[in-house]
DNA sequence: GAAATTTATATTGTGCACAATTAAATTTCG
DNA sequence: CGAAATTTAATTGTGCACAATATAAATTTC
C-alpha cells in the first residue's frame, strides 16, 4: 500500500532549485516591463505604487503609506519629497498630531491617475494569462508574503 | 448553453489587485527572511546568490554569472569587488581574451559552501509548503519571468 | 505634572539595480 | 593588413531598500 502524504522540500543550493531566485528573477523582470509604461509617467516603479495607494484613498500619513507598502521612512520619506518636487503631491503636518505627516495629491496628481489607466490593460495583454491564472498565482504570492510575515518563534 | 473560456484579466489600479505588487511584496519579505541567516555567513542576498552560482560552477567570467542572475556588471563589479575584499574570491583577466576576468572561490570560498548548507533547510522549513507545491510555484514564476523576458514586438 | 516611554518622521550609511557612458581588447570585413 | 564594429568590464549617477540612529511630539506612568 501506498502512502499519500505530503513530501518534504528537499533543500539544495543549485540555484534553478530556488523558489527565492525565481521569485527575485521575476519581481525584476516585472519591474522592467513596467518601466518603459512608467517612463512616459515619469514615474518610477515605487513610486507607481505610492500614487496607486493615494488614489484610492488621499490624506494618508507617512505611517500608513508605510503599511500598506511594507516601506519604512528611510525608504518613503526622499521618495515623496520627489513626488513633491515633481509636484504630484504635498507633505504637510498633521494639526491634530504633529509627529505626523500627511501626504495629499495636487490636482496634477489626481490629474495623472486618467493617464495611468492605460498601463494595467498594457500590462494584461503583456502577460497572457487568464483572469484565473492571474487570481491564482497573485494570490499564491499573497500567501506566501503572509507566512514569510510570521515571526519565525511563533509558528506552525 | 455556458461558454467556457479563458476571461480576460479585469485592469485595475487597486493596490490589492496587482500582481506585481504581490510579486515586489513577496520578494522583499523573502529576502528578509534570509537576512538572519545570511548574517551569520557575512553573506547578502545578492552575494549568497552569486556565491551558489560558483559553488555550482567556479571560474565563470562576469558575462556568465550576468546571464546566469540576470545581472550586469554595474551589479556585478562592485559587489564581486567586496566579496574579494572578504577573501572569498578572486578576480583575474583571462590571458586567452583580456577583456573577460575570471572568477575564481578561494579556499574560504569554497568552505563557507558547508556553512551554507543549513541555509536551504531553514528556509524549506520556514515556507510551510510541501515540496510539490514548492515546485509549481517556483515553476509558475520561472514561465512568469520567462514570459516578461519576450520582446513587447515579437508576442503571441 | 515632571519623568519615562512610545510613536512618527527624518537622517545617515551601506549595498544593490540599472541606465548611460567609457575604455580596452577582439573580431569582422573591405 | 587595418579601420570599423563588436564585445567585455568598469565607471558614473540616480533611486530605491533597509538598518541604525536622531529628534521631536505625544502619551503614559508615577
Amino acid at each position: 500500500m501506498l502512502f499519500l502524504m505530503k513530501a518534504r522540500i528537499k533543500p539544495s543550493l543549485l540555484l534553478d532549485d530556488q523558489l527565492c531566485f525565481a521569485l527575485y528573477a521575476a519581481s525584476r523582470r516585472m519591474t522592467a516591463v513596467y518601466r518603459p509604461l512608467l517612463d512616459a509617467l515619469d514615474l518610477t516603479y515605487p513610486q507607481y505604487l505610492v500614487m496607486m495607494v493615494l488614489w484610492e484613498r488621499d490624506g494618508l500619513t507617512v505611517r500608513e503609506l508605510g503599511e500598506r507598502l511594507q516601506l519604512d521612512s528611510g525608504t518613503l520619506t526622499p521618495l515623496l519629497k520627489r513626488l513633491e518636487q515633481a509636484s504630484l503631491l504635498g507633505r504637510r503636518r498633521r494639526q491634530s498630531d504633529e509627529r505626523e505627516v500627511e501626504i495629499t495629491l495636487t490636482k496634477a496628481g489626481h490629474k495623472l491617475h486618467e493617464r495611468a489607466e492605460d498601463v494595467p490593460r498594457c500590462m494584461a495583454e503583456r502577460l497572457c494569462l487568464s483572469a484565473d491564472a492571474f487570481k491564482h498565482l497573485r494570490d499564491e504570492l499573497k500567501s506566501l508574503a503572509a507566512q514569510l510575515a510570521v515571526p519565525t518563534d511563533e509558528r506552525d
